[in-house]
DNA sequence: TCGAAATATTCAAACATCGTTATATTATTA
DNA sequence: TAATAATATAACGATGTTTGAATATTTCGA
């Protein structure tokens, strides 16, 4: 398995956990039609408040996400246009009607 | 997150919980070269015996490998090809050098 | 048919992940 | 500056994942 092994499968794994989630692949899916703050992230999918944070957290450590305060609200983004390829990978593995609907667009 | 939420990205999270592990994708980087029977994987990746078939138990349960006894040995490939675009959208993310190297054909 | 090689299964322990509840922080508005 | 809205953090129980050890199964060859 030469040094592929250690370095790249140990990392590649890592990003992979990162996003193996519904409501983290949710997030990325929402986030790669624009950014967001946490309260339209809220109503979006639904989901407690501190759940959500706690998962944008774990996306904004790992590099994925990044977020700006702007005034009373945070705006997360995605942070790594690389893993987009990886969503749109899945997505067309797995959302055959294509996916989210684009939004309109939030003066970002 | 429309109906959307609740199917496909459901489905995505578990197909990317499946491979979402170092062994589990080194397999699947292995077997995208062609297949290869159990001990030849027990000696590309040099982990413990049980412990790679259990993992590959795991990806054939979930219909990500096959499997074909040809007499003492039992010979893995991968199942669904749709997987590829994935491994491959991770390969170009997290192997610059490019992977794996081809392998030599075993008269598969 | 017996033994050995190849592979799978079972079980328990260690560890990681998830959601919830409660609480803290920060910024705005009154 | 006190109250409130927006967001984050901490702690905890429940659940899932991973590994190693032991053992079982299957197949072939002698």
């Amino acid at each position: 398995m030469q040094n592929f092994y250690k370095e790249n499968l140990l990392a590649a794994a890592d990003g992979l956990r990162a996003i193996a989630h519904p409501l983290r692949l949710a997030i990325l899916c929402e986030l790669s039609e624009g950014p967001l703050n946490v309260s339209e992230l809220l109503a979006i999918t639904g989901v407690a408040q501190p759940n959500l944070s706690q998962h944008l957290a774990k996306l904004r450590m790992l590099g994925i996400l990044q977020c700006e305060r702007r005034s009373q609200h945070i705006y997360y983004r995605l942070a790594d246009p690389a893993f987009m390829g990886i969503v749109n990978a899945l997505k067309s593995v797995y959302c055959p009607n294509g996916g989210t609907q684009p939004r309109k667009e939030t003066k970002a």
